[in-house]
DNA sequence: TAGTTTATATGTGTGAGTCACACACAGTCT
DNA sequence: AGACTGTGTGTGACTCACACATATAAACTA
């Protein structure tokens, strides 16, 4: 009994750095392919993914910055040439759309995205791969309610960065049905 | 063929994804407990944990700043009460040291990180958890080799924050020489 | 005693945000 | 039609956690 909680707790810690170390190694590869902020990345991952001419509310909803902060954003990315704002059908809002030279941007943080994660992998075997894949989608699944309850119980006050940032929708295969945060967010309410 | 690699490449995805929202939601759950910046609660817990009494700038490589920023973060702990500044032996140097207030702090972090953690684990078995754990000490210590290897190859002009920031030292097991990331690193090289 | 190294501290600047506000358009309600 | 409210974008002023360059002080070396 001690014992499986210890060893629960070990797990929990493991987790704890490997997430840091992860997500730090991610940006790090990321971030020095274009002088952008800490949120260009991102942006023009989202932008390439699946928000191509989508209005800078949404990208700020996705990147959870505030509407400001994502037009000055905008304004960087737009200066270094990687998307335009053109006018949308809504009079107000603003398409947002990658121009060539940031689809490329985009696609390589993709690509540096991947090789630096799956260096982490190199060491397992393909049964351990598996085993893996599956505690990371049910964590997923975990995590993904849990933040659709705090949203709906902490009220909308606390403005949630989207949990898929800088995820490749080709390699988590959303299109098939395998994506754990889209499944667990569509049949428990909306879109995470 | 095909199939394995597909499933490396969703595995890879989900990794990336899993440890972007468990890192964010680490620190969200770990810095509003002061109003200290990014560092912070890393600051602390370091103190805690293995550096009490330690130099200014021994805390500004395990955090990854630069020496003027940590001296800055150290004011700040010592404006809010949280760690001294006592002369050391050395009469340049300056042990910075946790407070009561300060420790009791670093503590409520490392419960709160620990409680963010587990709480993604919940869905798991235990066996699952085993799996699990024997997994993240794979890739923890993968990446610790590959972390020693850029550190010697690239020069020391890129400064790597340290990996098990915020880490419980208890959970992890380091005494009972279970801390794959200590591990690893002491048997190829040095302190990571 | 002078010169170099190591450690801390300070002045200045910057980049990415936030907040408060202003403006433009859209849909609705008399 | 005109007024009212909601939604979307942009701007000015400010904050804050850093980095860079430099100053100062102590310790080692010769």
């Amino acid at each position: 009994m001690t014992r499986a909680w210890s060893s629960r707790q070990h797990a929990a810690n493991a987790l704890g750095a490997l997430s840091l170390v992860v997500a730090d190694r991610m940006n790090a590869a990321v971030e020095p392919i274009a002088a952008l902020g800490p949120s260009g990345p991102a942006a023009l991952a989202a932008l390439h993914e699946f928000l191509d001419g989508g209005s800078v509310t949404q990208l700020s909803s996705v990147l959870g910055l505030t509407h400001s902060g994502t037009v000055r954003l905008v304004d960087r990315l737009g200066v270094e040439g990687l998307v335009e704002r053109v006018g949308a059908q809504d009079g107000r809002a603003v398409s947002v759309v990658l121009t060539r030279s940031g689809r490329r941007m985009a696609m390589r943080i993709l690509q540096a995205r991947e090789k630096s994660l799956s260096s982490a992998l190199s060491a397992l075997t393909s049964d351990e791969v598996d085993h893996l894949a599956a505690a990371l989608d049910t964590m997923l699944t975990t995590i993904t309610l849990a933040r659709a309850e705090e949203r709906s119980a902490h009220g909308h006050d606390r403005q949630q960065p989207w949990l898929c940032r800088l995820c490749d929708f080709a390699a988590c295969g959303r299109r098939e049905g395998n994506c754990p945060v889209n499944n667990a967010a569509t049949t428990s309410n909306q879109s995470s």
